[in-house]
DNA sequence: GGGGCGAGTAGACACTGTCTACGAGCGCCT
DNA sequence: AGGCGCTCGTAGACAGTGTCTACTCGCCCC
């Protein structure tokens, strides 16, 4: 698991990202990726029996960084005295933010399709960041029904903004690129209005 | 237009629609479109140009049969004299229910980077029907707030729940498979609880 | 009746992901 | 010290892909 180990390894994964950063998902060849890395096309076989497994190791390095990122948001609007609202609106934030600033490794996170069989794994490292959603969720509406329920239906929400502002279809409807108004909106609903 | 004008060409929509319900969207590749239809695999060339303009055909299918199976719920409400919000909950509940009918359909109408070029005139189908939620948000909500805003807010809801539970993360999080209670959180909190 | 042309065929090309055979380089053990 | 084995990466074959180009067949119109 260090640097050392198995080098290649990560310099596959480090390529990986700068590509998909760079090109999109369909930068992500199996042979673009080890050209990148410096290796003939057959060397991440080695540690990645197929394409499909490389890139399952991407989206995990993709979701390591929202995990960092939003942790890192929480952490900061919790320094900066937030109460549950206000760190639920920087979790959003953060999170639209993630998929705002990494288009390409965002679609490839939720390609089921390319990461069939890592899928159920790669899920299971968002429920931690899930979880603290659902006991500020919790705490802001103490005795409303399944919290669980009303955080999916919120985290239903944000991945849709996302979604649909990289697909271009929020323009079409608002008439502007902005999100903050959606997700204000939806913040409000799913929260009731921000406390001033 | 007709069935007649340009046999092959609907012949080749037919087939991809086809291949996409049984198959997904990696069993829509040009020259397995083209055996399904039962010709060469350079005959799509002269109706398509290239795999992506097939792809945006097969999508607009998609977004068509969309269109037809919300006005479809839409009418029926209003004919068991449904009020504003009776109405959105069948068009929400055509929408997901279309994405849950044809996963694959759905996934290719959003993949953006197999219908690039073509991407904007499939936007603007989805239009008229945004035009009518816009509507009845306003209908329902008079006076507060831009109700396009309202309403993109909510399409996003709407959205990120056909996405995630075709994901799997729904079940991860809420332990269940079934998106109804998650859908009628989201319409609770953006439309205000349901009249009973 | 023959020329042009639209429609579909067939093959070439570069490229992809997977699989297999091979070889270079290193550590280990006697 | 020397040979063995094993890990790691290379190189080529293979089937399949999307695109492009040459071609052929059949039909319509003059």
């Amino acid at each position: 698991m260090t640097d050392q180990d198995s080098d290649l390894r990560a310099r596959l994964v480090a390529a990986g990202v700068e590509l998909v950063a760079t090109g999109g998902v369909q930068a992500l060849g199996l042979r673009e990726i080890a050209r990148h890395a410096g290796v003939s096309h057959g060397a991440p076989r080695r540690y990645f029996p197929t394409h499909r497994e490389l890139l399952a190791a991407i989206a995990r390095n993709g979701f390591g960084r929202l995990t960092d990122a939003m942790a890192g948001a929480d952490a900061l609007a919790v320094g900066s005295g937030a109460d549950a609202r206000g760190r639920l609106d920087a979790l959003a934030r953060a999170y639209l933010g993630f998929a705002a600033a990494n288009p390409g490794m965002f679609e490839l996170m939720f390609r089921h399709d390319l990461l069939e069989g890592s899928g159920a794994e790669l899920r299971r490292t968002t429920v931690p960041l899930f979880l603290t959603f659902v006991g500020l969720v919790a705490e802001l509406h103490p005795g409303s029904g399944d919290p669980a329920v009303a955080t999916a239906a919120l985290w239903a929400n944000l991945h849709g903004l996302a979604q649909l502002r990289t697909w271009g279809s929020l323009r079409l409807i608002t008439g502007s690129e902005d999100v903050e108004p959606l997700l204000r909106a939806a913040l409000d609903a799913h929260l009731g209005p921000a406390a001033r």
